[in-house]
DNA sequence: CGAAGTATTGAGACGTCTCAAAATTAGTGG
DNA sequence: CCACTAATTTTGAGACGTCTCAATACTTCG
């Protein structure tokens, strides 16, 4: 039984991609929906299923014992996150907003990598692409100053929301910026209103989150 | 034609592991030394094949435009590294010490892995390592303090050296692990000299990186 | 033994964090 | 649609941790 992806007001084409290969290959891919800030997962719970983000935005994050965050990723549309080697997760995943995924079973596309070559790439495929992620986050979380964590972030965001003009909406709060870059919701907040002050970002209307990028060519200069 | 991986002396039997896994499948395998120093691969290299420690040890880094440096990884006997998916390599890659690494040549692997699930999944499966001891280390960079950040490093240390009784020889230099720690090679220092004083570390001998762990428990709280 | 490289230690600078208050935005019920 | 309240964001001032720069000590190697 399949149900269609793309049967989804405002599904984008691309959806298709990752999962959709996997779909392919005769595994049952189902819906499903999150409201704003409810846990699809938990750190160390069993891995049960592989998602993909249809409509909204995860988050995935570990913490200390001490309650410090690390978001390791935002989940945009198009993104497949869940994948796990072992048994269980190792991250917990929340939904940002409101959130429509796609999931299927991951014992079944397991037992189908087994036989299948096709498959088994597609989910190297998948990793390595969240592994390419994971190597360039250390290199900011390591190395970059405030100013240089935030204006990376506004131009993979700028790169991912796919946003006409330059424009984009937000769907994360500070302090998951924060928890993200490696800062303080603060100093997240002062970086953004330095680079609105050099007029390399404006922001839009009286809607919050709303930023417009005024200059990438400055915030690129800025990202290191 | 087959080199034997265990025709090393002091080789150990783990280091079969993952190439090994892949040499069944009729896959080239020869082996090289770099000296101390020495590059092994660079950044945005074609990467053309995929490296197994023998002996030694290796690290990962990549650089910001002013020299600032990250390093992803330390690579140690029996650690696979330079798999990339796409076709250049993401880190520069050097011998820390006088190193010899067994490699096959990629594009064999990847031919194999395209009709061979098993290849595929092993290949998946060295991936996911690297992939998790990623997420693990952007919440080391993003959330440690420095002095969780080097009793975490001397934990993994300790876990990756095999030497018996908690006594470990590090290969790197003060100024390797800070660059893996996101640290200053002093602020290292000054967290080993706090260990040290508080009993929880003691030093080994005249020789320089040999240090002693005198208790995994009390490491092992600060490494939250 | 001397020289070069590496590690330790100290003192002050700097960037980010903490704590607190004010401003803005979002949500709710009238 | 407005008023009210809760949540979020911005801004400020001072504290704190790490970095920078410099001097000393130690290790390695010829």
């Amino acid at each position: 039984m399949f149900i269609n992806v793309n049967a989804h007001p405002g599904s984008k084409p691309k959806i298709l991609g990752e999962l959709g290969q996997l779909s392919r290959a005769r595994v049952i891919l189902s819906e499903f929906n999150y409201n704003r800030g409810t846990e699809i997962y938990g750190q160390a719970e069993p891995a049960d299923y592989i998602y993909q983000v249809v409509d909204g935005a995860v988050r995935s994050h570990k913490l200390l014992s001490d309650g410090r965050r690390q978001i390791g990723a935002f989940h945009l549309p198009g993104d497949v996150f869940g994948l796990e080697n072992g048994t269980e997760h190792r991250f917990t995943a929340e939904a940002i907003v409101d959130t429509t995924v796609t999931l299927m079973k991951r014992c079944s596309v397991e037992h189908v990598a087994e036989s299948d070559a096709t498959v088994a790439l597609d989910l190297l495929n998948m990793t390595t692409i969240n592994l390419q992620h994971a190597e360039d986050h250390m290199l900011l979380l390591g190395r970059k100053t405030s100013l240089e964590r935030v204006a990376a972030f506004l131009l993979e965001m700028d790169g991912r929301l796919t946003a006409a003009g330059g424009v984009i909406a937000l769907p994360m709060c500070r302090r998951d910026i924060a928890d993200y870059l490696g800062l303080t919701l603060e100093t997240v907040s002062r970086a953004l209103s330095q680079l609105h002050g050099k007029g390399i970002l404006g922001f839009l209307g009286q809607t919050q989150r709303q930023i417009m990028l005024l200059d990438r060519t400055r915030l690129a200069d800025l990202d290191l």
